[in-house]
DNA sequence: TTCTGATTGGACAATTTTCGTCCCACTTGT
DNA sequence: ACAAGTGGGACGAAAATTGTCCAATCAGAA
């Protein structure tokens, strides 16, 4: 942050959190619109009023208009929004905060989005379209990349932008799982980024839940070996971090399953793997996928996990992240990560 | 102003002017430390509850500290004032304002101070600060210096910096009046002058009121005529401007000559010449002193006036100032000529 | 076309905050 | 020792903010 914007906060305490709210306030409405103020009350938290006495400044400032269908963001207000965005994050201390949970988590790289997704849904969007972003970067240099299913992930293929397409990217489901919705599986994620981005994909449909047999005998299936060797090639990982309860419940495991996460402490849950609060593999679905070795051989992971919930289990999965790991969470999770650390220093 | 500040003030207009009535106050704190409460609320203007809130809050930044003696600007609040110096510029206006003024005035240069003298005194440092900062950069080019009298011109020679002597350095007594207060008569003014800056000055005894025989006489004095040669080789004229009808009642001059001023419509004085609203010389006092060609011959001239008082004043002199002339003034002042002038185009 | 749901703008009393104005105990410089 | 000037406290009046309605209107679906 310039010197000049350090002064002026010393003279303007009561600027930065005045500045954050209405800057929250647009970005939602840029988001969302067309929004009415009842639902912006709702998405944004606080009371009508509130919301009303801003957004009536906004409209004042030419930076929304309203209308009868809603409001909407006019195009001095996406200036503002663009230009004020890294001034945002230095006075919310987003920058600072990077940093921190950079060397507490121990990987190479983290991007923090303002706000919490927990109670506000539409920063999923926010964290959607930083990965994107930053994925975008590394098609250049790497063609083979394995993704994972979930929201999150769904919420990053939404947002890639289609344009440029690359023939060359190859998209691989990291997982054949079926315990979860359709629209959220691996399968189904790894062939959305295939049609942005115009590259290929190559799907795993096999169930997660296997008989040790039928595992056995189904890894000696050309299609299935195959689909190993590509693992082995993974330039690039792509996938969520979940809460290991939360996981469990969603993909309907059975009874002794859920015992062996309860009983072993499992926090965190990605690709498969549930891990402990000490970064320990508790349990592991057996399920044709890709293998926590080979993700740890890739050359580039993004984790991706917002909210305050996600904290612990961003916490516990970092103990097993390989060094170039990036994550991309938000201000919810990141503050959580930060105050666990503490209290953890502190006993 | 850059794109960032633009924007910032779009999301929060209201800041602008809490920044300005609080940078004014950690101001005038500054200058006429220590200063309490009460004597604060005349200087700026303002109730006493209003300035008690803002004095709060400056100390609880830490800008300022309150001690039973008054209260003082710490080293934290200095750094602040330095630091927002261009940008409190900036958000009044006072840069695009000089580019005007100094198109309608047809000077080379003019630079405008915050605040209005006539309102609050403090002001006149500020302008006298700038003044002598200006002045002192010629220093190094040009060494005969001549000086007016007036308050104005005593305020300057306060602010000059005393440190690096320079001998070669001669300040001349522009006029030799006795008219005025001693304390701010050219020759006092020329002396402090030259004792600020280690350099040598000349003065001028001589009354301002002689009769036609006197006059003559006394210029082919030998001192006389040696002053009138220095005034020849002068390279900066330093000035105040005052208004007409002001100067003749503090001069006590005869009514012959009150008359002369005021059936002739005089709106400005500077170094005894009395000026119309079109720039026409009125009336002049009859006296030994540097002549207006002798002015505008000069390579640098430091016109300093401010207060809104003084507008028809300085627009007057304008008219009759050499194109080297800078104008140093205030925003009071500043304001009023661009009203005036654009009254003047509607009729 | 009709109808349902959502939108903005208006209104108003309750509440909180701000404001103006005293006074007081105390320090400081004369 | 004293007078002038200092910051801090207090408190009723006034103003702004806030929470919560309601009505008129519009957009889009059925």
């Amino acid at each position: 942050m310039d010197a000049l914007s350090v002064a002026q906060q010393k003279l303007m305490p009561e600027m930065s959190e005045l500045l954050k709210k209405r800057y929250q306030i647009l970005q939602i409405i840029s988001l969302e619109q067309p929004i009415g103020r009842r639902t912006l009350c709702e998405v944004a938290g606080g009371t009508e009023r509130e919301i009303r006495k801003e957004t009536d400044l906004l409209r004042n400032q030419q930076l929304i208009e309203m209308k009868t269908a809603g409001m909407k963001v006019t195009s001095q207000g996406m200036e503002v929004l663009d230009r004020l965005k890294v001034f945002i994050r230095e006075i919310s201390g987003l920058t600072d905060m990077e940093v921190q949970l950079q060397s507490i988590l121990g990987i190479s790289k983290v991007v923090i989005l303002p706000q919490n997704s927990d109670e506000i849904p539409a920063v999923k969007s926010h964290i959607g379209k930083e990965a994107a972003k930053l994925l975008e970067t590394v098609f250049g240099r790497y063609k083979k990349i394995a993704v994972t299913g979930g929201s999150t992930m769904a919420a990053i293929s939404k947002e890639l932008s289609i344009g440029k397409s690359d023939r060359a990217l190859q998209f691989i489901a990291a997982r054949g799982g079926l315990g979860e919705d359709v629209l959220h599986q691996a399968n189904t994620i790894a062939a959305a980024f295939a049609e942005k981005t115009g590259g290929s994909f190559k799907t795993l449909y096999l169930p997660d839940h296997l008989s040790a047999e039928a595992f056995e005998m189904m890894m000696k299936e050309p299609v299935i070996k195959e689909m190993m060797d590509l693992y082995d090639q993974t330039d690039v990982v792509v996938h969520g971090i979940g809460d290991a309860e939360e996981m469990a419940v969603r993909r309907h495991s059975s009874l002794e399953e859920v015992e062996m996460i309860r009983s072993g402490g499992a926090v965190s849950e990605a690709f498969g793997y549930y891990f402990d609060k000490d970064g320990k593999i508790v349990y592991r679905i057996r399920t044709a996928g890709i293998q926590l070795e080979q993700v740890q051989k890739a050359k580039t992971v993004l984790a991706v996990a917002g909210g305050e919930s996600k904290a612990r289990a961003i916490l516990s999965y970092a103990k097993n992240a390989a060094s170039p790991t990036v994550l991309i969470t938000d201000e919810g999770a990141a503050r959580k990560i930060i105050e666990l650390t503490k209290k953890l220093e502190e006993l």
